[in-house]
DNA sequence: TCTATATTTAGCTATATGACTAAATATACA
DNA sequence: TGTATATTTAGTCATATAGCTAAATATAGA
């Protein structure tokens, strides 16, 4: 694909909140499940899927699976484009919550109208 | 505004292609009209005119006006943002026809459909 | 002042997109 | 193998957006 129908993508990518938000998100922790983008998003599963899928294919995020949950992680190759997003969304403002999603009992993070954890402790581990 | 927001906005007036292209055409000529880029996009006037509003809206663009002519540039502050912007849009493909539009007698430019020139010609001069 | 014209605004239509629910898929574990 | 569950896909709906034409606005020049 021709870098301007790259970039394209890529600003088509990021031209959302909920996915700006993603991308802030994953600036602070290496790695986040689902279910946890989910929850930090508050919107339906269905709907974070594809917003995830949406910024895999513009090659912003990668995903790893690892038994039933899936983890996304950025995988921005460019460093300019890394950095500006570092610059405009480095702030905890755009957080608000997440931490408190991370560090909570998983029994409380996902599923919450079924009350089963859905991720592993291991996730918890932060960046900062 | 919130840095998050000014970011949002900055990505949403990147996210289409004749947009980018309006910023790609402008890494490489400091200046141009409306009617040049409304030639070079190869859309409706008013159309291109709705593109620069938001492109001018979102920080990205500033425009001067010159009598009959509304000239426009980029007014990108943030250098990291600037910088990826050259590094992805850099690049001759993407301004395919420009050159000629901006070289070509001013007759042949604008209003092709009335034959009338449109812009005066200390506008063809090109950054290179 | 009157006419010409570059640009913008208004109003319309078609498509794109984000949200949801429900169904399908894939994996863990009894 | 059978059940539970995390995630994705499919299908629907409402809104956003890009395109157009026509009308409005603003300026140049006769």
């Amino acid at each position: 694909m021709r870098v301007f129908e790259k970039s394209l993508k890529v600003t088509k990518a990021l031209a959302d909140g909920n996915r700006l938000k993603i991308v802030a998100a994953l600036l602070e922790h290496d790695e986040l499940c689902a279910c946890i983008i989910t929850e930090f998003l508050g919107i339906a599963g269905a709907t974070a899927s594809r917003h995830l899928s949406i910024l895999v294919n513009s090659g912003l995020l990668a995903s790893r699976k690892e038994g039933r949950w899936i983890y996304y992680r950025l995988s921005i190759a460019d460093n300019l484009l890394r950095a500006w997003l570092k610059a405009s969304l480095d702030n905890k403002t755009n957080l608000k919550g997440l931490a408190e999603i991370v560090a909570s009992p998983v029994e409380d993070i996902c599923r919450k109208q079924r009350g089963i954890d859905c991720c592993p402790v291991s996730n918890n581990k932060k960046k900062v």
